[in-house]
DNA sequence: TGTACATCAGTGAACGCGCGTTCACTGATGTAC
DNA sequence: TGTACATCAGTGAACGCGCGTTCACTGATGTAC
């Protein structure tokens, strides 16, 4: 079989990178699943197709791969979202600001998993100077990768403040987060029109 | 002693109530340390002074005690939280909206424990369907004590919307708590003017 | 290319430990007369 | 009011279980000649 073949070819350390990827994304399933603590070890090993002892193999202990979940995933959800939010932007479309909406509410509502690793992340600093500091960096990152999109609404929409447009990507992320988690336990009571009323509310409020 | 007298003369229901609410407390605290599935039981019990058994002489088990404070403490912090806002909507103070941020900027920010009650609240109730409902209710009833709040603050402002209170109270507290949360892991990144710009745009942006 | 040895990624049984829950008990409070 | 019995809030030891972590091992990959 030529994918098995492929397979054989790995050298040990791309073997190993390989596990290591699929330790992590089985990681990220079962933490959002059953948080931190409710997580065992086990499962995570089992669900990545591996042994307990494969886990070890590749991090120093549970808290360890929760750290290293929280780095590596959270740097390529914001890839992902820096990405789709500057192609909205060179769409330029007659009202970016609907489509904007529609697509973060897509991507943010197709899954509750990502938005409990995240509320799991959260407490996980709230309660872990070193964790604190990694999603710190981690949001900061996401803050200036929404900079520029936030310009260019700005821009579009006639809307200037003196305030930095990191400190307006800061409170749109807040609100953006805050509705999703709110429309999670109760999607009836906060229907999607109010992410693009409190976004146009924002911008009027700018201007 | 008086204290003691006191404490005697309390009827078997009467002190029943009086262990329940002490354990309430103590589950209230433990759980915002540790998280659910981190807490003990046991440390619980310690915790409020008594024994393990007298933890299951008032609840059923570890989840119906988390689900009772969800449902009972919640309400009580509804209720608090809708009367130091009353207290500020009969102020009339020249600018009730700083004297509005910086007093709930001060309940929130004093204690990292209520938020992260909330958050286990939220992701215990993402992933339990019973928890789910009462925290929708419960979420429910704070928006309706907030809705009097805003409409005041909506004339006081001369900001006129279509959207009922209700639906401003979600969006205003969406910022509130998301703004509170990015704060927690990053009190520089996020200082407490954010909160009033946020609030003054989307007052503003309602005109 | 072929052989002999070294390395090390991943195995899986074993460990001690702390967990949630149970239950026979105790003694103070409540009830009946 | 006083006495005898019933109730039941709270005790704390005991239980079985699943947890995170360790480690002697295996066998495929890498290295040297």
């Amino acid at each position: 079989m030529a994918a098995n073949e492929a397979r054989q070819r790995l050298t040990r350390a791309e073997a190993k990178a390989r596990t290591r990827e699929q330790l992590l994304d089985a990681a990220a399933a079962v933490f959002a699943q059953k948080g931190y603590a409710g997580a065992s070890v086990d499962e995570i090993a089992e669900a990545a197709g591996y042994s307990t002892g494969a886990l070890y193999s590749n991090f120093e202990n549970k808290e360890k791969l929760f750290l290293e979940l929280m780095s590596a995933r959270r740097s390529r959800g914001i890839a992902r979202q820096a990405a789709q939010v500057t192609a909205i932007v060179e769409e330029d479309a007659a009202d970016p600001l609907a489509l904007l909406v529609q697509r973060l509410e897509r991507v943010d509502g197709r899954s509750t998993e990502a938005a409990a690793l995240q509320a799991e992340f959260w407490l996980f600093a709230v309660r872990n100077p070193e964790a604190m500091q990694v999603l710190a960096t981690k949001t900061d990152e996401l803050v200036d990768a929404l900079a520029p999109l936030v310009s260019h609404v700005m821009q579009r929409y006639d809307a200037a403040t003196a305030i930095p447009p990191e400190a307006v990507a800061r409170i749109a992320l807040a609100l953006f987060q805050g509705l999703a988690r709110q429309r999670r336990i109760d999607p009836a009571g906060v229907p999607v029109e109010l992410f693009t009323v409190g976004l146009e509310w924002l911008l009027a409020g700018m201007r």
